[in-house]
DNA sequence: CGTGATCTGTGCGGTATCGAACGTACAGCA
DNA sequence: TGCTGTACGTTCGATACCGCACAGATCACG
């Protein structure tokens, strides 16, 4: 419960997106368009490089643009009074950040930040909103995005409330993992401790146990998956409800 | 961890709704219509009486109906694979229950419960995605309700991750008196437990802190709020955030 | 090659919550 | 009036996580 530092991303800021694909594709959104949208968007879509710890928005703040992640990772923090933060939901290639643009609030209670560095497109935030007010597929594509997100609030809060630290560090893991080419991430156990609001050495003995299991495998901020299937065995079943609900209303070749 | 029984309402479940009032704009989305979008739904707004334990959509599966609580209080909940329950959010006169219908996914992994007995009107599905897809007024009230609801989510999941169980407990007392008229609740502290997602004796430990203080009053059952203001500084900040968001989003007299 | 910063490992006491079991009190009904 | 079931109160040991403090290990950089 007490005030824990803003944490300081000094040493692992230095690793940029190494291929900082300009291949709109990459995010699964914007794979999904159909080509009208396609060719009124691509002008408009800016490439942006995120890199670890950038703050995308701030609690209450209006949006200026939504973001496109294609091989970066966004977290969404709630973070207390007291400084103690709880990620709420984590958002890569499959989704936006700024979901509330076009849901009519303009801001949130929570920050964006990025939580793996890597590319993303973004689009200015009126654009944004022309395009979903067309109601056309932009906006049910738009939708049923937002609603996998909330299947993942949801079980974020049920994760939180019953299961122990150890699942829920699989389960983080394994949500990064499915967000990520490859097998590894750039990682310290304070940055995670801080994304899933528990102490650092809690994350320690969890990775510790994780390590001697021969799950992963890890040092000094770098993390390899050395048994994916292991880790969803390890875990609760959030990862699947989430897994499976994503799957299902965003299914890879969407048909819009 | 361990299952807990499906919980009878045996006793609580005699009492009816006294007045089922049958005012549609006891319900605020319903009351910030539009007269265009009023005329056409009247005629299908069914009124239904909501018992106390009535489940409103299991998790999977498609939704009928959505459901306009007046006097009733709907929650959201996930139940896992042991039994075991957490609360997601709750839904009152201020929302709708089914929200996955217009967001396109048609169901939710979460059960939909009816907390307190009371009155809605409820809507079949067709007929809410026909007028969702109007693309008009009404769309834009859902949204920005949902995304009153999504504030509610992440923040039951901050909650759960960082307050303690007393804290939560006034919480769910606030949420839960705010769409109630009147002071007081009719809730055994087993089923609050079930919401909240924690043992029935910590419910009783904490009902007991807040009676010793003179917050509430209880018994068998009945639960009577004393000092709200009380109630209010004992909980923790994630109230005063979901209020405040929801005030923002949803104001009392919607300019839609 | 040394030095400081960063990251990880560990130990210790404290506390909130859990799981289980059992006791008490009230309400409705025969 | 007593019976039965529901609701609430209490206890006890177990445990998961916290807060703090510090030690060792590794890396970046001069």
């Amino acid at each position: 419960m007490v005030r824990r530092k803003p944490l300081g991303f000094e040493r692992l800021r230095g690793q940029v997106a190494v291929c900082a694909a300009l291949n709109f594709s990459a995010n699964h959104l914007l794979a999904a368009l159909p080509d009208a949208e396609l060719q009124r968007w691509l002008p408009q879509l800016q490439p942006m490089d995120l890199p670890l710890g950038h703050v995308l928005y701030e609690p209450g703040n209006t949006l200026s643009h939504v973001y496109f992640p294609t091989t970066a990772i966004v977290s969404l923090l709630y973070v207390m009074e007291n400084g103690a933060s709880a990620e709420i939901a984590v958002v890569g290639y499959e989704g936006i950040v700024g979901v509330s643009l076009f849901m009519g609030g303009e801001s949130t209670p929570s920050r964006a930040v990025v939580q793996s560095a890597g590319a993303s497109f973004r689009l200015k935030a009126q654009l944004m909103k022309d395009e979903f007010n067309r109601a056309g597929p932009v906006l049910h594509l738009l939708l049923r995005y937002t609603q996998a997100l909330i299947t993942q609030m949801s079980q974020t809060a049920v994760c939180n409330r019953h299961h122990s630290l150890d699942q829920q560090l699989c389960r983080w893991l394994l949500l990064s993992l499915d967000r990520l080419q490859g097998d590894s991430l750039v990682m310290t156990q304070e940055l995670i401790a801080n994304m899933l609001g528990v102490r650092r050495e809690g994350v320690t003995q969890g990775a510790l146990g994780l390590q001697k299991a021969g799950l992963i495998r890890y040092s000094r901020g770098h993390i390899t998956v050395l048994d994916r299937p292991g880790l969803e065995r390890r875990t609760c079943e959030c990862y699947a409800v989430v897994k499976r609900e994503y799957d299902r209303l965003l299914p890879a070749h969407l048909a819009i």
